[in-house]
DNA sequence: GAATATTATGTCAGCGACTGACATTCGGCA
DNA sequence: TGCCGAATGTCAGTCGCTGACATAATATTC
């Protein structure tokens, strides 16, 4: 999906999308951005689907062919987020530890993001926004946990590819995957109920999530008494 | 008159219930069975809730009166084992460290299931059923997740309060939550993709959680290398 | 530039999950 | 026996979601 629509069998180089993939892309974003306004609005429950496709301006069943589900449209700016840590964790020198790859590239994730605050995919407020929506919506936790434990899938098959191992048989690949997701989910936690600590910014949210980390260490030591 | 079976309302110390409590109670388990054989046979997602709630005789509506949706009666089995997890763990010694307790914990819950399960609630082999199906039906993983993370917010309750802690400001509680919560579910991943190592029954798969938990450390470990 | 092939979209009908409202029946209790 | 409340059934309706088909828009070919 991410990928780009291949190119005409006589010119596989660049091109300028199609008006079609522009017109594609345009409507996407317009569904993405108006069921984002009308969730925070009114509610995820109290929102029904003809109602963002009627703000678009399309029909129920376009608004289906561009996401399977309700949950999709309120969960795509969480996606390509995700998708692109990823794309960061890949890209990390393969002299870095496993850990050390993974904090690393939350870090520049959330740099990024919280830069290039292009129109639909809002900038950091709007994250925080969403994360409020997802954590008090039943329905998005759901569909939120499920999407986050696949990306741990990927990522583990990452880390493995990384360090030569098979992910069949070793467990860590996917251990260390499962126990950063546990601390990122929790950093969102706090970060939308404790109001973020100090910084609401990516900042805040990087220190954050830092914090947690090295509360690790001693969350899983033998005793917690002083 | 003879004297009532049922408990007088004058003793409401008295368990015996009454004859309308144990016929939901029956009912109730009976939509369980149901729903777990015909999950089992023909897919979740094929299986309507007319048809739960036929082979029960009672009415949709009815169904709808025991379970608030249709991912309920089918995790209702995995829900019972963790309250009785949480259980378990209120109900270990205080001189334990926190790891110690939750491990105890698991273990324990897993031997007792693993002997007195009669018939509704099936024995172990029904857990790993019901493993692999909640793995393959992504609307259930999602609920299954849901749930839970929320049983880790409980834990980390429970750890809090047994060292006396504020889980508002001390992170460590609801780490060791996550990180145990992570830790079982690639165990439980595990045991129904490959085919519970060795032993398929509570023992093989209490020595496969140890053995997650073994790999923690290494996996936390700075480099995998040898 | 017209003909043609793709592809996106709209319309319609329908299923299944879920809910509120109301009537009815059943168990508990005097 | 008779009353009260709880459990159940029935009915109508909303909403998420899908398949099938027709139509309109765009891309491609000559």
């Amino acid at each position: 999906m991410a990928a780009p629509v291949t190119a005409p069998a006589t010119d596989p180089g660049c091109r300028v999308l199609g008006l079609r993939e522009r017109k594609k892309q345009r409507t996407r974003d317009a569904l993405v951005g108006a069921a984002h306004t009308l969730f925070l609005d009114r509610g995820y429950g109290d929102t029904t689907v003809d109602e963002i496709a009627a703000a678009v301006d399309v029909s129920q069943r376009t608004f289906f062919r561009y996401f399977a589900n309700k949950e999709e449209v309120a969960l795509a700016v969480m996606a390509d987020a995700e998708d692109f840590f990823i794309d960061c964790l890949r890209s990390r020198p393969v002299g870095e530890n496993p850990l050390q790859a993974m904090r690393a590239s939350i870090t520049e994730a959330w740099r990024t993001l919280g830069e290039a605050r292009g129109s639909s995919t809002g900038g950091v407020t709007a994250a925080l926004e969403l994360f409020e929506l997802i954590e008090t919506t039943p329905t998005l936790l759901a569909a939120h946990l499920r999407r986050t434990t696949e990306q741990e899938r990927v990522v583990a098959g990452v880390l493995a590819d990384r360090e030569g191992l098979d992910p069949a048989t070793d467990l860590r690949p996917r251990l260390l995957a499962a126990v950063f997701g546990a601390v990122l989910r929790i950093s969102h936690l706090s970060w939308s109920t404790d109001g973020a600590g100090a910084d609401a910014g990516p900042d805040g949210m990087i220190e954050l999530i830092e914090r947690h980390f090295d509360q690790l260490g001693p969350a899983l030591a033998g005793s917690w008494r002083d």
